[in-house]
DNA sequence: AAAACTTTGTTTATCCACTAGACTAACAAG
DNA sequence: CTTGTTAGTCTAGTGGATAAACAAAGTTTT
């Protein structure tokens, strides 16, 4: 827990951060006693059965029978209640839409999917709100019911969830966050598709021990997702990450950005397909992508899996440029370009390994990503789990 | 403030916090009383001037005469007492040594300054213990006398303090921290020049009011030192902001790192001076350096010139990058090239505003250091500082 | 099986720091 | 001099943490 700016300090404060500390303890290590949170968090005793009362008032935990003695009474053991409330998560894609209903540990309780091509904002508002709904159907009955609302989506969001720009969906200056929160009346957050990829994993996915993460998701184009001290970095105005347009060739090409030699003009999907067309790899076909190459790389052909080779050794030279700069313990490679994990992690790794600074090299791990798609929806559900805690935390207003 | 993995929140937390409050308050704006105090940190009247007295009692403060009366009666005013103690910030360079001595608020009473070329580490040693004594002599009479000592050094710093490389230098695996808190028996800090560089801007130089600011030191290589969210980013092991070794261009000249196409191989002193070389600038004199040529600028001769405009095209390659990954408020450029500001400004300016993203182009500055060759000893310093501060506010241990 | 010991969890008394508000001090304006 | 205003201190009250006593429910020893 953090303190604001001008935030003073008194026993509302004291009591949050203790019964954070608790809940906390709770939901990483159940089943556990009293005693044992008493003695783990190095709170007292009683501080404990009390703040553990509250928490059950609040149907955020719950007690089981009695645990193994350890040569005296038998301790009563207190679990997380993860059904103690609902999420959804929505990952708002270029071409499609995904939709999880999660339980307060981030499990999968419901799923919904569509795919589409250059629909307007209006079908693709009302394509939300259907999934929306349905998910909402789809909860079963629970203490506080839907808790919140979060969606990712492929732009740039500013610090009060506002859509600034999302270049493939031709949207702009989009207030969504407004829009849910009206209709549905539920805490609503919007957020950068790469953010919430990167959160989803460090919560729920590869990146669970580690504090400084750095999601690569590689899609289209490529952004960037930082986990830094354990906690998201979005830069002063929310536009970290854009590393897509990462200058890696002194002036190359020139990309849609302005820029020249952007990383996103080698590495990307979009690169590799527009490889792949100059190759001629496809004579007939006019309109192939990711899938089709991946298909060709099974069946053996080498030119494809030469192309697979050639992207994962430039994925590789970014993420160099990544761990030189954020010395991070994990890199995460994410988004549709991870589905092509077996043809491109050993150029990518190679490239690393060769010509990384040796000591950035010690217990760095590189990985792709292990909730595969659902990222990014599971981490919007993660900011919107983490927001009711919080919530939950605060002390209530008592009405005279 | 912030509060570690297993810290529990009790009344000291509470007391600790709101101490920090009060004379950040009396620092950043004094005179101030305490009536504005309270009404300023919405604390309460009574908390104020109760911890009011404690930081009297300190010495950290102190009241001058009575202030301008609004309509009643007139305020005592609170002073923050900045010479309460010293700390001495050495700036340990490849070819010199600096060191100031400075006061609680980054003025500097007393400086002393060497160079040399190529010596031993015991030579160095010699060096900077002859020069921390003259320092800490130089001291006027104080309550808390010399605070703390911090140094500079251009290489990699793990977080314990040891260095565990400094090419430059050739040191290897030395705990410089070790010897100097034997010697001295003073908390010591050894942080990279960078990363104090960074801290120093932002504390006492051009970023004072910025949360997220990027500091590139410039010199015979390029560092980054990383400002976050107010504070200073070290990565998981302490070696972020190795930006002088990221590739901007894809399968360029090898660096010595083992990588290819590294930033510092284009923007650095050292590359500026391998060009100039190359040019053969000056046919008779083998052995020439940056002031050599800044010189020639200033005299107007084009080549001279042209060299920095393209070194100052370069920084802006690496500087785009940078503001595409961190979405800052504010750019530095700091050490040695940044004495050639007037040569390097307007073609890395023109660089950052043709292929910068738009959007990351709102609010932000691009600035040179305000503090010129201070930055790193400054940065030490205010590390000590905020060490002795924070030491301070920390309740004292009763003996019984 | 009784006694002794252990561990769990609750209760009680105490402490500490903050808050509200009364109170005192010092000044200005009429 | 009176009234009103602002500054700073003092006192009583409150909330939450802690330590220690206590009660409950086991296990181990004799």
């Amino acid at each position: 827990m953090k303190i604001g700016m001008n935030q003073t300090w008194n026993h509302h404060v004291v009591k949050e951060g203790n019964k954070s500390l608790v809940l906390d303890k709770i939901k990483n290590d159940y089943p556990i006693s009293r005693a044992a949170v008493a003695s783990q968090t190095g709170l007292n005793k009683g501080t404990v059965s009390s703040l553990v009362n509250d928490l059950l008032e609040d149907h955020l935990i719950f007690e089981s029978g009695p645990g193994e003695s350890s040569g005296g009474r038998r301790p009563v053991m207190l679990l997380f209640n993860g059904t103690a409330g609902y999420t959804i998560g929505i990952d708002l894609g270029v071409n499609y839409l995904l939709g999880i209903l999660s339980d307060l540990e981030g499990n999968v309780v419901s799923q919904k999917e569509a795919r589409y091509k250059k629909m307007s904002y209006e079908a693709i508002e009302a394509k939300l709100f259907e999934t929306i709904d349905e998910l909402m159907a789809a909860a079963p009955e629970s203490p506080h019911g839907i808790v919140g609302i979060g969606v990712g989506v492929p732009g740039i969001v500013d610090k009060g969830g506002e859509i600034l720009l999302a270049p493939n969906l031709n949207w702009k200056n989009l207030n969504l966050k407004n829009v849910l929160e009206e209709k549905y009346d539920l805490p609503v957050i919007i957020e950068n598709e790469a953010n919430a990829g990167a959160y989803g994993e460090k919560k729920f996915g590869a990146g669970k021990e580690c504090e400084n993460i750095i999601y690569v998701s590689a899609g289209i184009g490529i952004g960037v997702g930082l986990i830094l001290n354990g906690s998201l970095y979005k830069g002063a105005n929310g536009f970290s990450g854009e590393m897509g347009h990462m200058t890696i060739q002194v002036d190359g090409l020139k990309c849609r950005c302005g820029n020249q030699g952007c990383w996103e003009l080698f590495a990307s999907e979009q690169a590799l397909i527009d490889r792949a067309e100059k190759m001629g790899i496809f004579p007939e076909q006019a309109d192939f992508d990711l899938s089709d190459l991946l298909k060709l790389a099974e069946q053996g052909n080498e030119q494809a899996i030469e192309l697979f080779e050639q992207t994962g050794d430039y994925l590789g030279v970014g993420i160099n440029n990544i761990i030189n700069t954020f010395n991070p313990q994990q890199v995460i490679i994410g988004n549709r370009m991870a589905t092509s994990k077996e043809w491109l992690e050993k150029s990518l790794t190679n490239r690393v390994a060769n010509q990384a600074l040796w000591f950035q090299q010690n217990d760095l791990q590189i990985n792709f990503s292990e909730l595969s798609t659902l990222s990014t929806a599971l981490g919007v559900a993660a900011f919107s789990i983490e927001n009711f805690l919080s919530v939950c935390m605060q002390p209530k207003l008592v009405l005279r």
